[in-house]
DNA sequence: TCGATACTTAATATATATGTTAAGTATCGA
DNA sequence: TCGATACTTAACATATATATTAAGTATCGA
């Protein structure tokens, strides 16, 4: 399993915290490899606003992004959104693994 | 499966951005019931901060609170967090789901 | 080379987040 | 009833987030 380290964590749950950038994550987990350009067009707000949002993206590991002449490809990385399912499974399981002790409890104390 | 409503994914993600309340869902999800008092002591921050950490991961809806006395006696919800984990696993569904057809045609084009 | 394109960076405004201390409320226990 | 306990709310300071417009940089295409 990844490393887990809280910055990391801190990033990746705030940039999904915004709906936006899930929007964009979203289009490129599809597969899509789009410009900066194109991630833009459907929403109401300027290109610069969406420029930082996919820099938030980048920075938390979540995307990557090539030059390529004036364009700027953007592409989904699947590694970090990863470790954020990994840390909500893990508590999950800690909550499953409780309620599993007090049923066994409750079923010895019969 | 749960709405999945866009506001409640946001103040999910958010809730779980910040270190010191990840750490206190954490302590929850092991099953504990623990005052606000009793989820303050480990940190160098004042109950007032502790709890309004409390207050976000409440509005989220990942815990709930029932007074007794003088006591706020705080436990993990389970449901919400599942919402955060639909989402992020539905869309590595689709990325998966993209790396089969890219496999596929890649076959094809044999 | 020169104007258009696809961005990023700078400057700015405003809102939200995160912490503090001080003060308020409700409950307990002597 | 009165002081201690377990909080919450208010007031405040500061940092970070999110948006804007204006200006800068790099590349393309005629």
């Amino acid at each position: 399993m990844l490393p887990l380290d809280e910055d990391t964590l801190d990033r990746t749950f705030a940039a999904l915290a915004h709906p936006a950038r899930r929007a964009i994550l979203g289009r490129l987990a599809r597969g899509e490899v789009a410009s900066v350009s194109d991630l833009a067009e459907p929403f109401d707000m300027t290109l610069v606003a969406v420029s930082r949002h996919v820099k938030v993206l980048e920075d938390a590991g979540l995307i990557s992004r090539t030059k390529e002449g004036r364009s700027r490809w953007c592409r989904f990385e699947p590694d970090v959104i990863g470790e954020a399912r990994d840390w909500i499974e893990t508590h999950q399981r800690y909550w499953s693994a409780q309620l599993d002790a007090l049923a066994n409890y409750l079923k010895d104390g019969e």
